[in-house]
DNA sequence: GTCTATATACAGATAGAC
DNA sequence: GTCTATCTGTATATAGAC
């Protein structure tokens, strides 16, 4: 049986053909993020997909599962690695400098999906916008309560906490809208810096001495995203 | 004659009859943000304005014009608001934090219209888009010049301005994605919030000494936003 | 699994009476 | 300036042959 989007089935299917559910999936992501869910036609992802409007259906339940099933697909890699930090790493500022690098570098990597993921909340609706805004949520709960140790240990000092998390999520998030990899800056150098400045925006130190990133021993942006 | 949009024609016309293009105007704003410019028909527009389709058609000239019209007419003020602060702000660290209260207050007073300039150009093309990217890349080419002089006279420290410039657009203009005046937050409290996080992330100082919002003293953050 | 053909609804936009 | 009626194209989705 084909692996099927929607409908509960998973992405990658055990039985072979996931090749083709593959293409689909891609190719609806360069449509949603070029002309946004609502500017793409299902013509579109099939003649992106390279098969007829029938055929697609035969690989997707209907456009709005697509969708759901892209940014489900997208947060839970953000989710999982998320969680791996917080378990590995006890210090809030280290915390979250390696969530920062991470976040930033899942959207370097693929600015399209993540684009998707930030911005077509909106094209849903019902149990199936509850749904993704549930993973949304339990994600940014992790940004919120690295901050909020990291205040109780009067190493960051901000006194909004939920705002902070907003602030920095949302101009981390921004890179997935002008990232290019053919740009001169290197995608390491990208998120140390990011990441920096989130620790500078913190105010984060330990005792009197103000926090850098180059004060801390972090392993690649990329670790934590990597399965175990 | 009537004020259509569209067709080169102002926001306001001196022969009375704004009203109903103003309505027309705000009701677009309410549905293309909340819905977004795809997912938005002409009959939901018309019908919230409480006018036909055909009666819309005498206020407008078509679709896109009317998206064009409305974010000019939201980039505008803020890229005057812009210049009117650097041309009476030396200290470039005076100057971004003025600048970021007016941009903050700006998105958290009308939401709706900032999140369509922010989110809304893809919907656009050809001559239409040219025209919207280049106000809107002169507005961020203000910023990236004070951040660039900030430097230059040793007031900030960061080694990437223009990603330095991003990264600041792109948390200030979140606000709009979430705020609402029933929160707890008062709005001039979150313009000091967002000024004092830009300084801190631009590493602000005068001589040995870390700059603070709070060392500044700056008009109401609307103050610039205000017609001469 | 893939196709041709098509059902059904809705999109943006206009004609022309009043 | 506003309406009713409608044109034309395209949207999502499906039926059923191969």
């Amino acid at each position: 049986m084909a692996a099927r989007v929607g409908s509960g089935t998973r992405l990658r299917s055990a039985t072979g053909d996931e090749d083709t559910t593959q293409r689909v999936m891609r190719a609806a992501i360069a449509m949603f993020a070029e002309r946004g869910f609502h500017g793409t036609g299902i013509r579109d992802i099939a003649g992106a997909a390279g098969l007829t409007t029938s055929t697609l259906y035969h690989y997707m339940s209907n456009k709005d599962d697509l969708l759901v099933e892209i940014m489900l697909a997208t947060i839970t890699p953000l989710r999982e690695a998320a969680a791996r930090i917080v378990e590995s790493i006890e210090d809030p500022a280290a915390s979250i400098a390696a969530i920062v690098e991470m976040h930033v570098w899942a959207h370097a990597s693929d600015p399209p999906v993540m684009m998707i993921a930030d911005t077509e909340l909106r094209a849903l609706s019902g149990e199936r916008l509850k749904k993704v805004v549930k993973f949304r949520d339990d994600y940014e709960g992790v940004w919120r309560s690295v901050i909020r140790a990291g205040v109780r240990k009067q190493i960051f000092e901000v006194s909004q906490e939920e705002l902070a998390s907003r602030a920095l999520l949302q101009m981390t998030t921004g890179v997935a809208h002008w990232f290019s990899p053919s740009g001169k800056l290197r995608l390491e150098q990208l998120c140390h810096e990011y990441a920096d400045w989130s620790l500078a925006l913190l105010r984060a130190r330990h005792g009197k001495r103000q926090l850098h990133y180059a004060d801390l021993s972090l392993p690649r942006p990329d670790h934590y995203l990597q399965q175990p």
